[in-house]
DNA sequence: CTGAAAGCGCTTACAG
DNA sequence: CTGAAAGCGCTTACAG
């Protein structure tokens, strides 16, 4: 089909709206973009000769000449697992949470994993392609935080998802890990259970599973407990297997318990695997709870009792204080709210 | 901290990295993007000042200039779900792999969310952002078929991912769900089942559903057996509501069944869940299979027999195809081979 | 309310 | 191998 005004060689430029409308291209430009300073009238005349071309605006141009590009860029970390085909499911519910986030607020975003162990190569912001950038991820915290410090030495805009620190060199959105340790230990107590054993790294490495120990420990004290140490085994990353693993080197200290707290729910349906591997029952003689509250957890076998985190709200805000970054306006790490599920994994019944 | 060399103020730009190294601003450009035209003494002088000074290409300026973004756009379309805050797992894991095909020929990923029922503003390609559109999503096929050859007609470069049909106007990478279909149905009738329900649409709507449905045709066929229409219920939606409506619907008719063959695993979920609630025992009673694999296939209780779809494989594909099709390099429709799993929840064993 | 003009920071013929 | 220059398609002071 050929175009009735003027004949065209490739996309359209806002010359030729000019053109066909007989106004010059500023004023194109203006009504376009909504400028108050463009009568109604024309705005109209303009907007229907655009539509006719198909004419859409360059944002290569736009964004060149305006300094900025109206996209966020998310950056993912994940664990270098070998089989590089799964995500944390929690992670991919952030993802889209904040992919309707930017969506409402008129943003592009763009999309990155990373590996922790790569070469950063966080460049979206430094090449213009984002005007900020967001971090999320599991991964060890101690390994990147240089990394983080050098993005805002360059005035690079970000926010992360994670444990809200003293002396973090970001702004971090993160829920209230230390309240959410609380409520599970305090609930696996209320259920009866007084050796509960804790599977996940519990040091400043991984911040918000440290977080989630402090919880425990915090819950264990009001109940005039002391958390045992040897109750505690480490899982760095957030898989099942890491789960597996934990839970057999739990079984080898030979000690007595009677409850997981695992310190995500990939973490808990790995340790449930083992558990079943050796015959233990759960929940009757181990009670189980994890945390992340990811779609799966409702679907183990016994469905498993964990801690919810609101993740369009974690999206919004994360979005909405990188935005207030971008506008040069302040903004503050902040905490959410976290919500214990309890499901049939957690009904402890010791015969 | 300040520059030793030259005062700039903001970023710095391939001006400056030309005073800085006394060439011209033609022979940074040149030297950074790799060009067999310069020197190599020159080019590791360059890099070494654009290291010092931090420098990265302006992206928005270089692709205005070439007229290309190095950018994909992935467009996820979504049932216009109440509850907006959960995507279909088999997609968030196709968005994984798609991810990853980017990064690894170095492209950079857009995703955008799309309501079916939302005016399309896919103009990505259009603002030039993207070099070119990947589409996935379930849906209407026939609602958003038209939108397809609109974009077709504009020359926006897209891949589809989903059903290969013979008068599609675009490219479309899917995988061989008839056969999927087929070899769930025969490896139930192997198990000893003879009436065999299928949960979702199976109709031009779906073209997807519409082949697993032919394929389980055929197989019935296959052994001498005729498809009965009563047992084919509507599930258009691949959600595990509209898979827990379905059985419900099924049950209403009144008819003898000893399978069902769901067509995705979520509806089978839902299938699952209705049947729990009319004390129906799966594998015994009846068998459940589904299809896609998710990652909870194999924790839901009985685990969900189900076919695998290579996401990584398809992942690559797509992007593969689309970038073929940017270099205005000949392409063809394809079908990936997929892989039924055999889970407990086929261990059909009536008394 | 509108237009002429400068300029965002590159890439890439063109000329040497 | 290198440089001077044009130009990608916009936005936005500046002048009216």
């Amino acid at each position: 089909m050929s175009c009735s005004a003027v004949s065209i060689k490739g996309k359209p430029t806002s010359f030729d709206i000019a053109h066909l409308t007989g106004v010059s291209q500023s004023t194109v430009s203006r009504a376009l973009r909504g400028s108050p300073l463009v009568s109604e009238e024309t705005r109209q005349r303009i907007k229907a000769a655009a539509d006719q071309l198909n004419y859409k605006v360059d944002k290569n141009a736009s964004n060149l000449r305006s300094q900025h590009s109206g996209t966020l860029a998310l950056l993912l970390f994940e664990d270098p697992t070998a089989d590089d085909s799964h995500i944390n499911p929690f992670f991919l519910s952030m993802l889209g949470s904040i992919t309707r986030a930017c969506a409402l607020r008129g943003y592009d975003l763009l999309i990155s994993f990373q590996q922790l162990s790569d070469d950063w190569h966080a460049d979206y912001a430094d090449t213009k392609k984002a005007d900020g950038i967001i971090l999320l991820g599991y991964g060890d915290y101690l390994a990147y935080r240089d990394k983080m410090q050098k993005l805002a030495a360059q005035g690079t805009r970000s926010v992360r998802w994670g444990a809200v620190l003293p002396d973090q060199p970001d702004i971090s959105i993160g829920c209230d890990n230390l309240q959410g340790g609380q409520a599970v230990a305090t609930h696996l107590l209320e259920q009866g259970c007084r050796r509960i054993a804790f599977l996940g790294d519990a040091s400043s490495h991984y911040p918000e599973f440290f977080d989630r120990y402090r919880g425990y420990v915090a819950a264990l004290e009001e109940a005039g407990m002391e958390a045992e140490a040897a109750l505690q085994v480490d899982a760095a990353e957030s898989t099942e297997q890491a789960g597996y693993e934990a839970l057999e080197k739990l079984l080898e200290r030979k000690l007595p318990f009677d409850a997981i707290f695992a310190a995500s729910d990939l973490i808990a349906i790995g340790a449930m695997r083992a558990l079943a591997g050796h015959g233990i029952k759960v929940p009757e003689q181990v009670a189980v709870a994890g945390f992340d509250d990811i779609p799966m957890a409702r679907f183990l076998n016994p469905p498993l009792t964990t801690v919810l985190q609101d993740t369009k709200l974690a999206g919004e805000t994360l979005v909405d204080n990188l935005l207030c970054l971008i506008r040069r306006e302040p903004v503050q790490t902040q905490l959410l709210p976290v919500k214990l599920v309890v499901r049939r994994s957690s009904q402890f019944s010791p015969t």
